[in-house]
RNA sequence: GGUGAGAUAGUCAAGUGGCCAACGACGGCGGACUGUAAAUCCGCUCCCUACGGGUUCAGAGGUUCGACUCCUCUUCUCACCA
């Protein structure tokens, strides 16, 4: 039972500090139902989520399942540093009032995962404000500049001259107080959070409070391309808000060989019924779309539902299989006959008739189904079904 | 503070007076092939009802018949020195 805890534990993780305490946690779960606590940050200014940050929550969810309380920090205090991992320059800084807007989405969107009776959702100016100057000021203490700079992406900035806030060097000692209030005995985050994670290890030992917590790092899940982390600016994404035929054509849409580290990170199947399933498409017994619509089907489900995952599908297969077109379709309409071109740019399905007259000369435009040549066409009073492409399409009414 | 180099379309990066709406690469879009996969091949890629017109090469002026290319100033980036 421990052993297969464990082993759900560790799936898909990539590095683990102190599994033997995770080890230890779980036991006492197991024999007395002692209840352990494990901690995941995050950071309320971007305020919607997409699969890559599903990646932890569904870590978490997977801890509830073995006997762990969820501490769900925002980080609103923090949120006014904004974390200095990663980046080049200073971040700049949200308003309380926006913090708390990004909170409250947030929120709403994680219990589609998390189990909410066993998640206690906590912010960290609730403690970090009533630390005062002098709680402050022995927190500093607990560390030097030296040890700090020793970060890589502080050490560029400091080698290059760019400017490094204090501030920005607070945030990772404020990250790991949170453990130390929260008495954390596990956190979890970004391979990339390696540092701020350690911190609350380092800062728990030197407050003295009796325990170490255990790290737990998650890989930072390739986005459509497969190459590049999954974000929103690089336009790689599947949010969780995204309508379901959307979402199931974009996990259609990812190459074979990403869809495996989607299952291993993303499904709730068993690594056995993976390592099943892989082993049937490479043995030809299985086709890798039918195994991509499955994981499709499960990402659907889990955000919406069974059902809205059986229509996505059946949708996508009217639309792409036997080329029909898609059941809702926006609609617009105009008065007097249109040029084509501009009912295409009307449509939002082209960016100017320069382009719509380029897709036209390029075979690329279809109404009502029957692909157009004729770039000056006019459309007449009517209804029509406009089309760009394989995947771009609009209902126009010419009144 | 001083000196030098640079700023070109979504990104990278050519172009140093007319042949430049601007080579090329990547990305993106479209087409073929497919499983809306990957790989591959082909086409397109500033705007405008267009064999033409308009607005672009950090910003503002200037020289010139003509400037992305020359001059002046401004802003910003980078490198070296202090």
């Amino acid at each position: 039972m421990i052993n297969e805890a464990l082993r759900e534990i560790k799936r898909g993780s990539a590095e683990i500090i102190d599994i033997e305490r995770i080890e230890k946690l779980l036991k006492a779960y197991f024999d007395d139902g002692k209840r352990y606590t494990v901690k995941a940050g995050f950071d309320p200014t971007a305020p919607d989520l997409h699969l890559g940050h599903t990646v932890l929550l569904q870590k978490l969810a997977t801890f509830q399942k073995y006997g762990a309380k969820i501490q769900f920090l925002i980080g609103d205090f923090t949120a006014q540093i904004g974390d200095p991992t990663g980046k080049s320059v200073t971040r700049k800084t949200l308003t309380q009032a926006q913090i708390l807007q990004n909170a409250k989405s947030y929120k709403e969107q994680v219990f589609k995962i998390l189990d909410e009776s066993k998640t206690e959702v906590v912010f960290n100016s609730d403690w970090i404000n009533k630390l005062g100057a002098s709680g402050m000021l022995s927190l500093t203490m607990t560390y030097n500049v030296a040890r700090m700079l020793e970060r890589d992406d502080f050490d560029k900035r400091y080698k290059s001259g760019t400017s490094i806030s204090i501030s920005e060097f607070i945030y990772p000692l404020l990250q790991g107080y949170d453990s130390v209030h929260l008495q954390s005995d596990i956190e979890i985050g970004g391979t990339d959070q390696k540092f701020n994670l350690l911190m609350g290890r380092h800062l728990q030992r030197a407050y003295e409070i009796g325990k170490e917590q255990s790290v737990l790092m998650m890989p930072i899940l390739e986005g459509l391309d497969g190459v590049q982390k999954m974000s929103k600016s690089l336009n790689n994404y599947i949010g969780v808000a995204d309508e379901p035929i959307d979402m199931f054509g974009k996990v259609l849409s990812i190459s074979d060989e990403l869809m495996w580290r989607y299952f291993e990170l993303l499904s709730t199947k068993s690594l056995e019924e993976i390592a099943t399933l892989k082993n049937g498409t490479e043995n030809d017994t299985l086709h890798p779309k039918k195994v991509k619509e499955e994981l499709a089907m499960e990402i659907v489900a889990r955000f919406y539902s069974d059902e809205a995952a059986l229509s996505a599908k059946q949708e996508f297969d009217n639309v792409h299989s036997k080329s029909q077109i898609p059941t809702d379709i926006e609609e617009f309409s105009v008065e007097g006959e249109v040029w084509i071109a501009k009912a295409l740019v009307e449509c939002k399905i082209s960016p100017s008739t320069s382009q719509a007259r380029r897709d036209i000369k390029q075979g690329a435009v279809k109404i009502n189904q029957e692909k157009i040549s004729d770039e000056q066409l006019q459309l007449q009073n009517g209804e029509y079904v406009l089309q760009v492409g394989k995947r771009k399409f609009a209902k126009l009414k010419v009144i």
